[in-house]
RNA sequence: GGGUAGAUGCCCGAGUGGCCAAUGGGAACAGACUGUAAAUCUGUCGGCGAGAGCCUACGUAGGUUCGAAUCCUACUCUACCCA
């Protein structure tokens, strides 16, 4: 494959390349490139947000160059401060490891973990001695950490920046001069730390890294960037159907994008279909099934898209809803009681919420809306249960 | 080290002794309309309870009072000014 061909396929879905240029001469060497990518443990789930970054590293790795992801067991503890203006929580060791155990299962659905090599930050990190890091902090000024825009904003909004969070972009470029990294990958949100590598590794003597930046995935709320912890994401292991409907619940504004960053689809053949396709849900089913097909296969995609238009479309009640016992807790003399019901499956928060949704006319059995909340045994067995839009179970 | 201002529900923010589970906005959830899109309209929005009502909550811990988010004391945290 000539370097150009390369460089197509590593630009797609990415906002920027430092510098483009630099990246064609380290191709150009021929020698498999050494591609970091810093991943902070601090979620359960692989998010198709957090699949953007994956998959462009992915897309190197399938060029023959070597995927260094690294696990930042040390720096999760300091929190990075991009994104969210407020000092993030500090997890402790065993929370960071946990999350890392499930993550690393989900992150072989996208990347061949054979090839790839694994490496925990505290390894190196957690070593330095303070005479380390105070020799680190004396390579940067204040005033070059103060032009992170996150910082210069709460600086001005009177809001507290702790000391520990100025040296975070230190600990990871710190990361790239340990594992000489060719290339750094990250979210846009990341290039304020991914330029303090380059001049780090500069001070360190050793040729900078170049820098992909790709564009934050907007989340189910159109709005905020997808992310766990605001519940607005898609995880690549939710069901087949929860990552079909989810999908087809995002604004038709994010289209191209979610066609760019979380599918394969040729550029070409995406915008051809977003331009001749006028009723733009079409396109998104096609999306989700995309999105679907990656991470289940087709033929769970296909069934997905089935089952999306006889429940939703159609309005009917899903053919094969999942199954649920009701639970002892809600049972007493022959009579059902909903509130108890609804919270045990995870559907409503407390009693209080289901009594609204009742009231609302959010809930029902099949398809008959209830009204009561204590219902005869009887009378609920065997029927699907709907609660709200899409939370079905078919008591037994 | 000295001074000043501040901490309220998921977030912002009003409230300065009883009428405060706490105005308002946003978010969220639900209903209608739709395409599980957007926009719009409506409703809900601390917990328990069928209900009367009970409990928990206005940074933390005490105190004053018949009664405190509101007053007092100490503490914690934050920003700003001075050094």
């Amino acid at each position: 494959m000539t370097i150009d061909e390369q460089l197509a396929i590593l630009r797609r879905g990415t906002t920027e390349i430092i510098s483009e240029a630099d990246l064609r001469k380290k191709l150009e060497k021929g020698t498999p490139l050494r591609v970091k990518l810093g991943v902070d443990p601090t979620a359960r789930d692989v998010t198709l947000g957090w699949a953007v970054v994956l998959r462009k590293l992915r897309d190197f790795q399938r060029l023959g160059h070597t995927a260094c992801l690294i696990i930042g067991d040390f720096t999760a503890q300091i929190g990075d401060p991009s994104g969210k203006s407020k000092t993030r929580k500090q997890l402790t060791r065993e929370e960071v490891h946990v999350n890392v155990d499930a993550v690393m299962q989900q992150v072989g659905k996208i990347l061949d973990r054979e090839k790839t090599q694994i490496c925990f930050n505290a390894d190196w990190l957690g070593k330095m001695t303070f005479e380390d890091v105070i020799r680190l902090c004396s390579r940067y000024t204040v005033a070059r950490i103060l032009e992170r825009d996150d910082f210069t904003k709460r600086l001005a909004e009177q809001r507290p920046v702790a000391m520990h969070e100025i040296l975070y972009p230190l600990c990871q470029g710190m990361d790239s001069v340990e594992i000489d990294a060719d290339v750094e990958i990250g979210g846009n949100d990341q290039k304020f730390n991914n330029l303090v590598g380059r001049t780090l590794m500069e001070q360190y003597g050793k040729e900078p890294q170049v820098v992909v930046l790709c564009p934050l995935l907007v989340g189910l709320d159109g709005k905020e960037k997808m992310s766990q912890s605001l519940g607005n994401y898609i995880s690549i292991i939710d069901t087949p159907n929860d990552m079909f409907g989810k999908t087809m619940s995002i604004p038709d504004s994010l289209l191209e994008n979610y066609f760019e960053l979380v599918t394969d689809v040729p550029i070409a053949e995406y915008k051809d279909l977003l331009a001749s396709t006028p009723n733009p849900r079409d396109c998104k089913v096609r999306l989700a099934r995309e999105i679907v097909a990656l991470y289940h296969g087709v033929e769970a995609a296909d069934a997905a898209v089935q089952y999306f238009v006889e429940t939703f479309s159609k309005k009917q009640q899903p053919v094969d809803a999942e199954e649920a016992e009701i639970p002892q807790e809600a049972l007493s003399e022959g009579f059902v009681s909903l509130p108890t019901l609804i919270t045990a499956l995870g559907f409503a928060k407390s009693n209080g919420a289901v009594k609204d949704l009742v009231k609302a006319g959010a809930v029902s059995l099949d398809g008959e809306k209830v009204s009561e909340l204590r219902l005869a045994e009887s009378d609920i067995r065997g029927k699907t249960l709907k609660v709200g839009k899409h939370h079905f179970r078919k008591l037994l």
